[in-house]
DNA sequence: AAAAAGTTAGTAAACACTAACTATATTTGA
DNA sequence: TCAAATATAGTTAGTGTTTACTAACTTTTT
C-alpha cells in the first residue's frame, strides 16, 4: 500500500484517462502517452495492467475510509453523521469523475454514443413513469406529499438498483424476489400517507 | 423492430452470453461457436455487432414496455400499481441475468475476479457503516424504528448512486451537491422520527 | 559498479470484419 | 410443369487493427 511517486503519477494518470472517456480507455498505449514516456516504462513500476487498477482503487479506498472515520469518530448524532458521509459522498464524486465511470456500466457502451444514448432514454422513460404514478397517489391522498415526487422516484429506483447490484455481487445466490418483497415493505411504509 | 426467426436466435444468444459472463463475453467468435455455425454467416443478419446490441435492447424493451401499460392501465390504486411495477421488475430482472450484466458496470471487472472482489467488499464495508449508523440512529430515537436499518441502507445508497447515474447520464450537466441536497431532504423527512 | 528507469523494436493473441466461393431454397418464365 | 435464374444463407481463408506485454539495449542515479 506504500506507492513510489511514480505510481502515484501513473494512479492519477489512469483516473484522468478513464474519467474522461471510461474504464475502455486505460490502455497502456494512452498512459504511457499521457506519463509523456515509452509503454514498456509502465512496467517497470506496475507488473501488469490489472495492478494498475488494484492500486487506483485500493489507493482511493484509503482516502475515502481515513474520511469516513473522521465522521464517524465525532460526537454528533447519527443523523448529522449520515448527512455528513452523504455530503461527502457527493462532493468527492464531483471531485472525481474516474469512480463514476468505474462505478457505473453505461460506461461500457461509453465508446458507443448509438447505445448509451438508448440505455439513456429507456432509464429515462421508466423514471417519467414512476414520478407519475407517484404524483396521482400524492393527489388521491395516498402518498404523503410533504416529499418531493421526483425525490421518492429516484429512492425507489435506487434501491430496486441497489438490490439488484448487491444480488449480483454476492454471486446471485440470495433469494432476488424475497430481498425485493422486504424493500418494498419499508418503501411503502416511508411513502405511503 | 420486425426481427426474423434468426434474428431472434441470435439476439438469445447474445442474451445468454452476456448473462453468462458479461458484456466483454459478447464476441463474433463466441456468437458464432454458440450457434453453431461459423462467424461470417452471423453478417448475413446483422450488420455489424453494434446492431446485434441495439436489436437486444429494443427487442426487451417493447417486451417490458407492454407489461408495464397492461399495469398501468389497469384500475387501481397508485400505490398498487407502483407496487406491481416494482414485483415486475425483480421477475423479470431473475429471468434475463444479461440485464444485470448489462445494467451494471462492475461487469466491466468480471473478467478479473481480483477487481471485481475489490467493489464488491468496499461496497460491503460502506453498507456495514451505514447499517450500524441508522441502528444507533434507532437506539438514540433519532431514527424511525418501524423498518430495518438494512432496508433504510439500501434506500439511502441507492438514492445516492440512482442520483449520481443520472448525473452522468444527463452528460454531467446538473448540479450534482444540489441534487444531493434535495435527495437528502427527502431521505430525512422519511427516516427521521 | 551496479541498480533503477528509461529506450526501440517487436511478438502473439484477440478482435471485428471481408472477399470469394458454395450449397440450398425460392421464384420465374417458356 | 419444370428447368434455369436468382436470392438466401452458409462456408473457408484471410486482413488489418488493437491489445497487453517482452527482449535486449541505453541512459541516469545512487
Amino acid at each position: 500500500m506504500n506507492f513510489t511517486t511514480r505510481q502515484v503519477e501513473i494512479i492519477e494518470a489512469s483516473k484522468y484517462l478513464i474519467g474522461k472517456k471510461g474504464i475502455q480507455n486505460l490502455t497502456i498505449k494512452n498512459l504511457a502517452k499521457k506519463m509523456s514516456f515509452s509503454e514498456p516504462a509502465i512496467y517497470r513500476h506496475f507488473k501488469d495492467k490489472t495492478e494498475i487498477l488494484k492500486a487506483l482503487l485500493l489507493f482511493h479506498r484509503e482516502i475515502i475510509k481515513s474520511e469516513i472515520i473522521k465522521i464517524l469518530d465525532s460526537e454528533k448524532p447519527s443523523l448529522v453523521k449520515i448527512q455528513e458521509i452523504f455530503k461527502f459522498k457527493f462532493k468527492h464524486i464531483e471531485k472525481n469523475p474516474a469512480f463514476v465511470m468505474i462505478i457505473f456500466s453505461e460506461t461500457s457502451f461509453q465508446y458507443c454514443s448509438v447505445l448509451s444514448s438508448i440505455v439513456s432514454k429507456i432509464m429515462e422513460q421508466r423514471s417519467k413513469k414512476i414520478i407519475d404514478l407517484l404524483k396521482e397517489g400524492q393527489k388521491n391522498n395516498e402518498i404523503r406529499n410533504d416529499v418531493e415526487a421526483e425525490q421518492l422516484a429516484t429512492i425507489i429506483m435506487g434501491g430496486i438498483r441497489k438490490t439488484i447490484l448487491s444480488w449480483k455481487l454476492e454471486g446471485f445466490k440470495s433469494d432476488l424476489n424475497l430481498e425485493g418483497e422486504k424493500l418494498w415493505i419499508t418503501i411503502q411504509k416511508l411513502i405511503k400517507k
